[in-house]
RNA sequence: GCUCCCUUCGUCUAGAGGCCUAGGACACGGCCCUCUCAAGGCUGUAACACCGGUUCGAAUCCGGUAGGGAGCGCCA
């Protein structure tokens, strides 16, 4: 639309390996690898594992295998290299530490000595006399001689900044529009941790910076942490990205999306057999208005992807939705796709029959079990339908049957010849019969692949009136 | 508590003062097709959170109310 939008991007998803890929983060990182395939710039995957104790190499390794499932691959970053690397934020630290020095000698930022405890009671303090927690300062206006003392006495300092008075922080989001916020509703915060690591606020600002990132596709929880970011940059000497803020994807009662709306992980939907695509077709549309509602190759995504129709409001995730992209998915396979993604060796001829009634591999599993197994217990509406036919219905399909065995056109023409039957009447009780079920893939195919003793059982079954009773 | 954000059919959304008796998609109902389901075709139900204001005219602009959410962490 605007001259900006169409500019080269430089976007990057930039994920902590704490956990599996949440579908929070698959979303925003699509929309920015969209972004940057659309406009002919480059997408960025940085690592941010600065924490050590929740960061771990097993959590890494799934995040890169749920970033490739899902077909999001990046133009730098782990595994390729690039001009800013290194690309996780563990092995950055000497370039941090110079710039903690510049800030330091600049004034811009000072060792704060107070420990976790006294910080917890400050906060309970301020929250209790109706007060924003906030840091009160108290290591700011410390003096040389007293930072001495404390150094002394073994104290290990953090590294705070020190929040300039009176500013105004403004800047253009791309999905709220114009925002300010006023410095002095913010406190000094951490930028250095006590082991000497570098926090959020200080080293994604950077690095983003750093590495060239001109569009920030965030989170709403982090619109609020802008301005923090901003201050940092300006006493930096470093540009600013653009930032945008997407509107949070929540469970369907509105609710942040948590574990009891079931899966929240790229991981689960994978494992539950769902495709990449369908689940690429989900999240494209979940915050954003594309100008088609029809299913995108995941290649085609890129050309319909507008950045201009990025949502404020959070999202919620309707599994029913999903739903129905998986359909559209499984509709576009190959045979032999439909084949290796069901996973079960089925025969082609079998696969090709229920492909069309299988939304998932679980569901491929009951068929399995119709054409060889155990058929369930009858649902209310399945024994009216066997006791709307009757015993004699039954009796006769099964001498039918011993006539022209697993030949349902054969058979169904000696039925309706003896019963009189057609149509829904003369197929209907035979299918449940058969099946179990009311409805699934051509009963005449479904057949030739049932042994011959087993669907002449299930007929007879039926002819002994036993309609009530199963 | 303070600061900030959000609010159109059940869901995802279109809509940037008249084109809106509010459009599309999913879901749901009906009809057609069909041995069934699905697919396909046709069709139906269903929304501007609320209250004021500005205006000839408001879903769209302004103010307030309500409800949701985020941030204020040595988590990211």
């Amino acid at each position: 639309m605007s001259a900006t939008a169409e500019m080269p991007a430089v976007t990057r998803f930039a994920p902590s390996p704490t956990g599996s890929l949440h579908l929070g983060n698959a979303r925003t990182a699509l929309f920015s690898r969209l972004w940057a395939a659309r406009t002919g710039g480059r997408f960025i995957l940085r690592i941010e594992d600065t924490d050590v104790e929740r960061s771990q190499p097993r959590f890494l390794a799934e995040l890169l295998a749920d970033l490739a499932w899902l077909g999001i691959d990046w133009d730098e970053g782990p595994g390729i290299g690039g001009p800013s690397a290194p690309y996780a934020q563990s092995e950055r630290g000497a370039l941090y530490a110079r710039l903690f020095t510049q800030l330091e000698a600049g004034g811009f930022a000072y060792p704060c000595y107070c420990t976790a405890e006294e910080l917890e009671l400050s906060r309970k303090l301020q929250r209790m006399s109706g007060k924003p927690p906030r840091y009160a300062g108290t290591c700011r206006v410390l003096t040389r001689d007293q930072r001495a003392e404390r150094e002394h006495r073994g104290l290990k300092p953090t590294l705070r900044f020190a929040v300039p008075a009176d500013r105004i922080l403004s800047f253009q989001d791309s999905v709220h529009g114009p925002q300010s916020f006023a410095s002095n509703d913010i406190g000094d915060f951490i930028i250095r941790r006590e082991d000497g690591t570098a926090a959020f606020f200080f080293c994604n600002a950077v690095d983003d910076s750093l590495m060239g990132v001109t569009r920030v596709l965030r989170g709403d929880d982090h619109l609020t942490n802008t301005p923090r970011q901003l201050m940092l940059l300006d006493a930096l000497g470093l540009r600013h990205p653009g930032y945008g803020h997407v509107g949070l994807l929540v469970g369907v009662d509105g609710s942040p999306l948590s574990k009891r709306h079931g899966s929240t992980s790229v991981r689960e939907f994978r494992e539950r057999g769902f495709l990449p695509a369908a689940l690429l077709n989900h999240l494209f549309r979940l915050g954003h208005a594309s100008d088609i509602d029809g299913w995108l190759a995941p290649g085609a995504m890129p050309a319909h992807f507008r950045p201009a129709h990025l949502g404020r409001a959070p999202a919620r995730f309707d599994e029913a939705q999903l739903l129905h992209w998986q359909k559209e998915g499984v509709e576009r396979m190959s045979l032999a796709e439909v084949g290796s993604w069901l996973g079960a060796g089925d025969p082609p001829e079998f696969v090709e029959l229920l492909r069309h009634n299988v939304t998932l591999p679980a569901d491929a599993a009951a068929w399995r079990k119709v054409v060889g197994g155990e058929l369930p217990p009858l649902g209310e509406s399945e024994r009216g339908v066997v006791s709307a036919a009757g015993p004699g219905f039954f009796a006769a399909a099964a001498a039918a049957f011993d006539q022209a065995p697993s030949d349902l056109k054969q058979l169904t023409r000696i039925l309706k010849d003896r019963t009189g039957r057609k149509g829904a009447e003369l197929y209907m009780p035979l299918r449940v019969a058969l099946t179990g079920l009311q409805h699934g893939p051509e009963l005449g195919p479904l057949l030739k692949l049932m042994p011959p003793d087993l669907a002449r059982r299930r007929l007879s079954h039926f002819a002994r009136n036993h309609a009530q009773d199963s």
